[in-house]
DNA sequence: CTTGCCTGTTTCGCTATCGAAACAGGGCGG
DNA sequence: CCGCCCTGTTTCGATAGCGAAACAGGCAAG
């Protein structure tokens, strides 16, 4: 496979996420998204930062940033209440089956050379 | 496949971006990026613009912040010495002939799971 | 040459994000 | 209760991004 139909799957959601229909989100909210929903919890605030290898505070920020658009949501944590608990939410996992079908859509077609 | 599948090497080289070793490109820099370098050229300001359907300054913008970490360079035109020729770079080749291998390890591993 | 349109760029005020440091408050050993 | 360390958040000043509008300059018709 050429670096060609490796990358062209990648350009042409990149280019519909600029389109500006859907929320536009920075890499690094787009990365912590995904950790939250594809990886295995709970995900703490803590666990993020150090997973993502990105500063406590820009973990909070993006947080905030996620949140408003309701993809995202904090839970205080019962038994210790510092923690806070990071949760899927129906939007997000709506949002990210729409990603999914555009990813999916993108490999398809790159995937037609083949024939 | 299952979306979780699907999106994972999503997940691994978004996380790869963010972990601040390599320039950090926002969302329309990646777009534009990967259109000079995937889709034939000429690129010019106007129809990049046009394709990626982003105002013009934003575009401008976009190729100073390319241009200064090398990955794109402008050109004039010499029929027509109003318009802007966006051309590839040696640097820009490397950087994303390093990704694609980034996306490639991350699809190979997901991969592993039909075996 | 002048007018009008086209190119891409710059300016404007504003919002978002950044890292570092300070902060508020829970947990826990003494 | 008192410190101390841990949690996540907020503040700070600085930087980068945004869209809209103004701008500089090339081109071509008259």
């Amino acid at each position: 496979m050429s670096q060609n139909d490796l990358l062209t799957p990648w350009r042409e959601v990149m280019v519909e996420m600029v389109r500006g229909d859907q929320p536009d989100l920075s890499m690094r909210q787009w990365a912590l998204l995904l950790t939250v929903y594809l990886t295995p919890g709970p995900h703490t605030v803590r666990r993020l930062s150090e997973d993502l290898e990105v500063p406590k505070p820009a973990i909070s920020r993006a947080l905030d940033a996620l949140s408003i658009h309701g993809l995202v949501k904090r839970e205080r944590h019962d038994a210790d209440r510092r923690v806070v608990l990071v949760r899927k939410t129906a939007d997000g996992s709506e949002f990210l089956d729409r990603f999914a079908e555009a990813v999916d859509a993108s490999e398809r077609s790159a995937d037609l050379g083949y024939y």
